[in-house]
Formats: structure tokens, C-alpha cells, sequence
DNA sequence: CCTGATGTGTGTATCGATTTACATTTAACT
DNA sequence: AGTTAAATGTAAATCGATACACACATCAGG
């Protein structure tokens, strides 16, 4: 690979010459910008990214922690992350993996060690609430995504999961329906919490019915909840509609429901939440009614709040929360 | 963030031996080596990675360029990729988003220059031709998977698509199907058409009526297919049984047939490629039979070659080729 | 007592870029 | 003609690490 100084001997002139073409900066005559101009298209040379960001002290690069790259449910974040990012004339750099505690903070380590400017670190498990504090204790550059930890003074970007969840569950009371149950998501993360919260208190709000039957607690995949569904009506009182936690066990409490014989929502509406799955409506499923959760803006929110930071680097933090929109579909009108 | 100079200073001592000891080398005095980790650890320090990488030449950063990140068909890939990376102590620098060539041709540069030791990049897309033929070009460390340009003297990965068609193909004729037809995936394709002259060849072999009905041309998503599938059933001939250039028209495929009133796999029969979805199993679609691409495999297969290529630089470019695997499940037996 | 090996430490060049300070030439204006 | 300003060029410091060459002390064996 051509360095600078290739360039500069091939074209006679000093180093400092072809930097000042590189970045389009004066002191250079016309005749000399040329010749190097052509001598650089020549050899095809790109300057090395590695010494421009060691000596300017700017990587131009965003690291993005998160639990899992493998997931649909990720798409829209990805994608809100990358756009944003190439608007700014960031690059992503990802790190993911569900590794033990001792590599994800690894992880960190690296991200911090120089080759990134700031960071964003997407969930809100809450094992993963040490790797927050770390980073944030490591790095003043850091954004979390749907992790409100109070002890973090970092920027966030945050879901109003509880607000969600309960004008989620409003809707279904409003509708008439009289046996509503919530099957949860993974209670092992900080959304699932808050949704759980936010269905009782609708719950409660409106004087329904919450027994311990109410309540079905499953994960973030389909397989729990297609169980749990099928269980609860094998043997408890039938449910005339479901607040699930998520989309992926909402599918799964579909499949059950419809194994049964239950027509939808005839007999039984259901309400998702994220929209995560991109093809769902194409499926042969009834598209499925849920809580829309803006990814793919919750992304782009991040990107600029970092940048923002890093060009403030005093100001205080912000937290920025996003509502969950209520979209209807076939599952529950 | 500290340095290693700053570390030096503390701990009286010369930039060496905090690099003897952060390295794990020899030439340290006891006394003195305990005294630099504690300095270390009290710092949180971490040595800068482009300094490093920049001196050792050597970034231990292997790029990948592929289409598109957002797509579950890639899950394996990445997986495969990301875990054969990590267990050789290399980390995965992405590259993605479906740009206009100038930028993607950009992508390269960036990742020749400088941040990364070497490059895989995936896809047939008769279009990124003239990206892989650049970047084979630019860096001798690349891998392409999937694309078999023989005007590039790089390292390749590939899947039998021709064989694993064939196979298929013939699978349905053994069980004694009679009216076969072909679902293409996108003939933009290098897999698209070499999946379609696998069906062709084992229907030529085998005397199958083979006419103009006999291919549907699709893409590699669902809308398509389950269009071409709807026509096809109101107006031609019943096909008995249809492979499919992909697991993604495949369920169009399969939707269409349901709708229709076919029994699957009784009045239809359908074979996929790729086994892409990692939730088919659980969804309500029957559970579809599939030529297995070993995804997985196939990424752990590139980032090794690509790591045997840079410690032995002078060797012929090598290609490896992997083969697809009948999978028969409900829609097929 | 001298030689050589071993252990421990320092100084300096290096990677490939940018940037600052300074030198030189050219042009311009009194 | 003389002074100044603008334009153009170069040399050297810098970023943060590694590694090579070398200095010095200690200790063993002849």
C-alpha cells in the first residue's frame, strides 16, 4: 500500500504538499495540486485511516453494543443507526454477541481503547446493567438505548413502555372486552417490567377484573407463550383478549388461540408490541395488532445525541422518551 | 484517557517497560512489574489500538461487505463469521446498506485503508461485480463468498447451487411427481440461475415435461413468488410439486397453494433452498422442506481462509465449495 | 581479575498521517 | 528601489504505541 510519503517523493514535493491536497487546503500551486492529484489516482492511494485518526484524535467512528445482531427485532434499529451515522459521516462499528459478563466488558475495553469516538449500547436487561456502569464510567461519549439507569449520567433514549402498555390495554377495555390477560415478555429485562406495570394499572384504573389467572409470564421468543396460551386454555377461563408483551409471543399465543378454534378477535383480539417483524404482514398469520415502537427514530435519536455530546462535551445529559403508537390490525380492530 | 506515557511517568520507569509488561515479555523486574499493573489498573488503562495497529501493522480486524445487514437470511452467515473471528482473536468491522456503486466502491477504500487486515465480502448480485473485481484488485487479503468471478484471484467460498437444484429436483421426481414446475429466486443472481439449471438438467435427465409453464420467475422475497403461484393456479395446469430458488418465495409459494384450497403436501409438494428462517419451524406454516445452505459453515470456512491467506501470502488462491442439503419436512416428505 | 552471560533498564526510530513554524519566492505598492 | 504582503514550499513535532540497539550492573566460571 502507498503511504504519503510515496506519494510526495513520486511527485517531489514534501509530505506536508500532498496533505494539503488530501484535505482540499490552501498553499499549494496549481500545477503541484495537479501532478498530485493525478500521481494519488495513479497508485489508487487512500490515506491510512489508522495514523489520520491517532494524529487528529477523531475516529469518525460510532461503537454499537448490543446483545444480539442476529435478531429481526433489530432491523429498524440498525437501520435507524447506519443512516444516521452515514449522514453524519460516522462509521458503525458493531459489537455483538451474548458472551459472558468478562468478554462484554472486554468488549467496552476495546471500543474505548481508541478506535471509536463514542458509544451506544442498545437493552435493558438487567444483567446488563454492570456493563452500562461500566462504560459510562469509562467513557463521557456514551449513549444508552432503552436502559434508564439512574446511576448512568449518560444521554438516553428511552420507550415509554408503562404509557404503552396501558393505552394498549385501554383499547381492548373500550372495546368491551371483559376477560382481558396479559401475557408478559421476558421479565428479565426492564421493558418487560414496565409493560407488566402498565397493563394492571390500566387494569386497575378501570376496575377489571385481576386475578392471579390474569397474568401468563413468558419471553421475548414464541415458544413460552404458544405453550403457556395453550395451557391456559386447555384449563383456565377463556380470555376474550391478550396485551402480550412483545410480538414474537404474541405470534405464539396466535398459533395457540387458532389451533384452538378461536376465530380472531372474534373470540379473542390481540395486541402485540414492538412491530418488529417486518414480513409479518405477509405471513399467513392475521396481521397482528400492536404497540409500533419507533426504532428506527429511537436509532437516529441516539447517532445525534452522541454526536451532540461529543461536540458539547459539558453539557448535561438528556433523556429523550419516544412513545409507543397503537396500530391496528387484523388481530384486534 | 491515559497513555502509556502517562503510566511511565507514575510509575518512574521508561515507555518500554510499561510495553514489556502490557505485552507480557521478559525484562521486567519483579518489584517493577507489580508496580506497573497496579499503576494499570488503577487507570482503567487500555493501550490505544490505532497506535498499535498502526505500528505492528496489523489491526487484527477483519471488514465484511455484504448488501445488507437486515435481512434474516444472513443470521447464520454473521453468526458463522462472528464466532470463527472471535475464537482466532480477530474483530468484524461491517459494512452495509444497498448504496449506489460509488459509495460501496468507497466502502472499500475505507476498509483498505489502513483499519483492517483483510476483507470478505458476499453476495451474486451480477451488479456487484465490478465491486468484487475492485476490491480483488485493492487487497490481496479477500475472500468473496458465493461469487465465482474467475477474473478474481481471490479466495473463494461457494455452494453447489447447480448439484443442490439437481438434488431437489430430482427428489420430487423420484417420489413420483408429474407436474413439476421452478420458482426462480432473483435471476440478477449468479445462485438464481445456477439453481435454475440444476432443475433444468435433472428434468432433462429424467424425460420431465419441461415448457414454457414449467418456471415462474420470482425474487428472493415472498410478494412475488405468491403472485406468480396465484396466477399460475387460476389460469395453467395444476402443478403436482414446485421446488423454489429460496425459503422466502417458497412461503409465497405455499400461501398462494393454501389459499387455493391444495393440501400440502398432498396436492402440492415444495421444496425451498436456503433454510434461511430460523422461526419457520414455529410458525403455521407447515414446516418447509429445504436445501440446506450451510450458512454457518460457510462464514467460519471464509474467515479462516482469509487468515490462512495473511500468514502465507505467497500461496494460490484456494476455493472452496460447500454442498446444499436436502432437509425434508412437512411440505415435502 | 578478567571475560562473558544474564537480567534490567533507557533512548530512539518507527508506523502514516496532520500541523505548526519557518524559509523562500513572487507580486505589489508606495 | 525598497518594503511589505501574499503565495508557496519544507522541516520537524506530534499522536500512542512497539521494538531495536545499547548501557549498566550483577554474577558465574576460568
Amino acid at each position: 500500500m502507498a503511504t504519503i510519503s510515496d506519494i510526495a517523493r513520486q511527485a517531489n514535493v514534501s509530505r506536508t504538499l500532498v496533505s494539503r491536497v488530501l484535505n482540499n487546503k490552501a498553499g499549494v500551486s496549481p500545477e503541484n495540486r495537479k501532478k498530485i492529484l493525478e500521481i494519488i489516482e495513479e497508485n489508487h492511494y487512500v490515506p491510512n485511516s489508522l495514523a489520520k485518526s491517532l494524529v487528529l484524535q477523531k475516529t469518525n467512528t460510532i461503537g454499537v453494543v448490543m446483545d444480539d445482531l442476529c435478531n429481526s427485532f433489530f432491523f429498524k434499529l440498525i437501520a435507524g443507526l447506519q443512516d444516521a451515522a452515514e449522514s453524519h459521516g460516522y462509521n458503525i462499528l458493531f459489537c455483538s454477541g451474548q458472551k459472558d459478563m468478562a468478554t462484554r466488558l472486554k468488549y467496552v475495553d476495546y471500543l474505548t481503547g481508541g478506535c471509536t469516538d463514542g458509544i451506544i449500547a442498545y437493552g435493558s436487561c438487567f444483567d446488563d446493567n454492570e456493563l452500562f456502569r461500566y462504560l459510562a464510567a469509562k467513557s463521557a461519549n456514551s449513549v444508552l438505548i432503552e436502559s434508564n439507569l439512574s446511576d448512568c449520567a449518560t444521554d438516553k433514549i428511552l420507550l415509554d413502555n408503562f404509557h404503552g402498555a396501558y393505552t394498549a390495554t385501554e383499547h381492548l377495555i373500550r372495546q368491551g372486552r371483559r376477560h382481558i390477560i396479559h401475557v408478559t415478555c421476558d421479565m428479565n429485562y426492564a421493558v418487560g417490567l414496565e409493560r407488566l406495570n402498565g397493563f394492571v394499572q390500566a387494569m386497575r384504573d378501570y376496575k377489571m377484573p385481576l386475578g392471579p389467572d390474569s397474568i401468563l409470564y413468558a419471553d421475548h421468543f414464541e415458544k413460552i407463550a404458544y405453550q403457556q396460551m395453550q395451557k391456559r386454555l386447555a384449563h383456565g377461563t377463556r380470555p376474550d383478549a391478550c396485551f402480550v408483551g412483545a410480538d414474537k409471543p404474541a405470534f405464539g399465543v396466535l398459533r395457540a388461540a387458532m389451533e384452538a378454534g378461536l376465530s380472531i378477535p372474534g373470540d379473542l383480539a390481540v395486541i402485540g408490541f414492538d412491530d418488529d417483524e417486518p414480513d409479518s404482514k405477509d405471513m399467513l398469520f392475521p396481521p397482528l395488532s400492536t404497540m409500533r415502537q419507533p426504532l428506527y427514530e429511537m436509532g437516529q435519536a441516539g447517532v445525534s445525541l452522541l454526536i451532540d455530546k461529543m461536540n458539547h462535551s459539558d453539557r448535561e445529559p438528556v433523556v429523550k422518551s419516544f412513545d409507543a403508537e397503537l396500530v391496528l390490525r387484523e388481530t384486534c380492530k
